[in-house]
DNA sequence: TAAAAAACCTGTTATATAGCAGGTTTTTAA
DNA sequence: TTAAAAACCTGCTATATAACAGGTTTTTTA
């Protein structure tokens, strides 16, 4: 078995060109591109490796052993856990400089989760025994993980109260407001290319629901489609409809 | 305004005596006692403030601002948000050793959550500015917080599965493992006496629901109960009827 | 220990939502 | 460009669960 330190020291003549990777990269939210004036962090990321992904590829498989972290450097994700009967439960969606697979961490052997590619997508990877070799060596770092993970409690809460107390309805508003926060639009329609399916899975609910309740929103004029593609016209009246549940986090 | 530093250093001639309360406290589990041989962690330990509540007595309020980190020294509590309508969702169960208020952490301002006593409790309580403060000079302390949060990520998330996948009867079983794991049977009937409206408020379901799940697991042996006393019969069994949900969290 | 309050229970009804079936449109790929 | 597949849509039905109402028992408190 090779040591951790060792890997960490092994690619050190790679040092400038996989820094300036990192160093050039543009995600001014990812954790690792805010803590690169710490040395630690800097020689940490010559460990980087980069994946490239199909859409519709998967790059983590739930049930298998937790291997390391990645982070979009660019594309769309979602992730998603499978539940009973083979009905999957999309988690999240997630974009450039998001971390995905931390929920892996510290305890759990396995992943909980399973991601896939809805764009094709570039990731970083970083092994876990590197990761915690770093953690250990740089607080600022775990702090700011620490942070993100109290900030990814608070919307799995928010989901937990969204599915406890909301109607279909609710939760079908929610979900658009959700994906229109996250990936904006692009010529009046949603960015982020789902089906009702996708909808479905991520508001917990049926296809079929989806489409009862979008037909309504397009005849309330509140949003209006075009084949897969969704536009949000009323954002307010939208934001209204469900502010009575303390719409509130940023998620 | 004080400075923090001047603060940790303000009641410096009480070191022993504080300490001692960490030092002598039996809560393996705590974070804090777990990290008390490092000198940061038993020197912010003197900033320690212990509480007591009466049972019902209400210590943290939803929507107030964030002032410090409880942690429970002695007796239970119920963590929960108000929902729609004044309907009140018990979010979990805490007991000796564990964390309150960690919701409110890092960004939020205010706290997300209420926590109310349900039986007469010791409190030990932090402020924010202090803990910020040990948290950047202990990173073991950090990390350990961080795990602390992507476990409690797990099982929030494990909840959103539940909620959303399993029926009724499932859930009130998960609820009936839950708080039988956690707080464990005593002369036959599981220590923690809720009423059937707290089983409820946690499951995500109605008083009338409980009721007869109850009224059928108890007809099916699989329970018994005396007045609010549920006793756990067939634990095994219970679990069985759950297990294709993939139970594994020792939430 | 008696009165009041809280908690518990059961039957009935209402309703939101899931499931099914069969059709249409849109998208994908050859 | 056309065929096949996927996605979308609508009406109908079934069903799990919530809500209501009115009673009983248990617990609390004065």
């Amino acid at each position: 078995m090779i040591s951790t330190s060792d890997k960490l020291s092994a690619s050190a003549q790679n040092i400038n060109l996989v820094n300036s990777a990192c160093m050039a990269c543009s995600n001014e939210r990812c954790l690792i591109k805010k803590n690169l004036e710490s040395s630690v962090v800097a020689k940490f990321t010559e460990q980087r490796k980069q994946i490239r992904c199909k859409k519709g590829q998967q790059f983590i498989m739930e049930g298998a052993p937790v291997t390391g972290l990645f982070f979009v450097l660019q594309g769309k994700v979602k992730v998603l856990r499978t539940g009973l009967h083979g009905k999957e439960q999309i988690v999240r969606f997630a974009k450039e400089g998001e971390i995905i697979g931390h929920r892996g961490f510290g305890t759990a052997e396995y992943y909980s989760i399973s991601a896939v590619a809805i764009e094709d997508c570039t990731l970083c990877y970083f092994s876990i025994e590197n990761i915690q070799l770093v953690l250990q060596k740089e607080p600022a770092l775990t702090y700011d993980l620490m942070l993100f993970y109290a900030n990814e409690l608070n919307k799995s809460e928010a989901k937990v109260k969204s599915l406890s107390q909301m109607t279909v309805r609710e939760r079908v508003i929610d979900t658009l407001l959700y994906v229109n926060r996250k990936f904006g639009q692009q010529s009046g329609y949603i960015s982020l290319l789902l089906s009702r399916r996708e909808y479905a899975d991520y508001a917990g609910t049926t296809e079929e629901q989806i489409i009862r309740v979008f037909s309504a929103l397009k005849k309330e004029k509140l949003i209006t489609t075009k084949g897969k593609r969704i536009g949000i016209v009323d954002n307010s009246l939208l934001k209204q409809e469900i502010s009575e549940h303390n719409f509130y986090l940023d998620s």
